[in-house]
DNA sequence: ACGCACCGAGCAAGCGATTGGGCAACCAGG
DNA sequence: CCTGGTTGCCCAATCGCTTGCTCGGTGCGT
């Protein structure tokens, strides 16, 4: 008597499903994806851990839902930022916002890249996550060149290394609004980013 | 003389114990410290799980052995930094090159600080840790305040959100080491960062 | 009467930790 | 050379507990 349903039924949206996520989103936000528990997961949501099962066919589909989401969001508003802009210095500007502001609404998604990637990322099932970050370097790294040869930045600059050191340094304060209280805007936070990125810290 | 084996076996110091918190530690860098299993240490070690206690009393004494080590490298570097220069930039040159140079002998600890800062955090036996990253940002937040005084850094400068944007930039790096091909040195991220830091990546 | 959302109980596997004992290599005194 | 004790290192086995997940059943709204 084996049900015989549709294959999966990861793709059936429901408000109680879609609050769901969300809650195992805030509790992966803050203890990584493998440290949690589907236990805790559902005494969030008030219900017993086998219940969750009727929802999702395993712990790893829920983390696989809040990870597509996210990346998702991050090319589409990367391809914008490219397609709207004029120059280089222009779509360096437009993609820091835009991840500024997709990355506010995926905290979770991104504590889980930062604690379990090595799990995700060796999942074949996880196989988009390499995808998906290789073209946000190629969407990074391609803008500085371009500023390169337009001259609007250095001529010496090492792309993907700078590439590197911008991604981490704006992807990481997202990281810090979980706990401490001295909270900073991402409206802040890509200011002070794109100041120091611009000009530097030392006096004109 | 003073050696009265404080009835802890932590003190003896052997070439195979030794050894095995290198590979503890590689594993820890990898999977990070509560997703690894003293089974998998002992695997990587050839031994059993239990044969691990005759060198230590806990799985947590050996990430304590990781972590300790680490942080007194880390204050020790930052130290000399601050007490060998003469202004604000040279302070912040020399903090740079020296995580850079400590951390790289220093991955495990790094990827433990990064993956399982609650876990640690909330323990008393690790109490040295709040006290050790305040004395960081304390060094940091100082220098940047006095480069801000001296003129030297601007004046508008956020010197506690620039510690966090420029501590997680440095100490991020060191985690791509592991998987990746297109390794940086530490020297060439040191240059990076500090060229990015000081100029920007503006051209002139 | 039907199905959705959930309960209640439990499974096999794996977890960290600990104990007791075995094995080889050493060093002393005879 | 032999002996007996000590020490360093490891195995085998097990305890109490947690993990992700299963599955038959139940209350309830339609």
């Amino acid at each position: 008597m084996t049900r015989v349903t549709t294959s999966k039924k990861a793709a059936l949206p429901s408000e109680r499903r879609a609050h769901l996520i969300q809650l195992a989103g805030d509790l992966f936000a803050e203890k990584g994806f493998r440290a949690t528990t589907v236990r805790e997961i559902a005494d969030a949501a008030g219900i017993l851990s086998g219940s969750l099962y009727h929802h999702f066919d395993s712990k790893e589909s829920i983390g696989d839902e809040i990870l597509s989401a996210f990346l998702d969001d991050v090319l589409t508003g990367y391809r914008a930022a490219v397609a709207d802009s004029e120059d280089a210095r222009g779509a360096i500007e437009r993609i820091v916002r835009s991840s500024a502001e997709t990355l506010k609404r995926h905290r979770a998604a991104l504590a889980m890249l930062e604690n379990d990637w090595n799990y995700f990322s060796g999942q074949p099932r996880f196989a988009y996550l390499r995808k998906a970050m290789k073209e946000i370097e190629r969407t990074w790294v391609q803008q500085l060149e371009r500023g390169k040869e337009t001259g609007q930045f250095r001529a010496d600059l090492d792309a993907r290394l700078t590439y590197r050191l911008l991604r981490d340094i704006l992807w990481i304060p997202t990281f810090w609004r979980q706990g401490r209280g001295a909270g900073w805007s991402s409206d802040q936070i890509s200011d002070g980013l794109l100041r120091l990125l611009f000009d530097g810290i030392t006096a004109p």
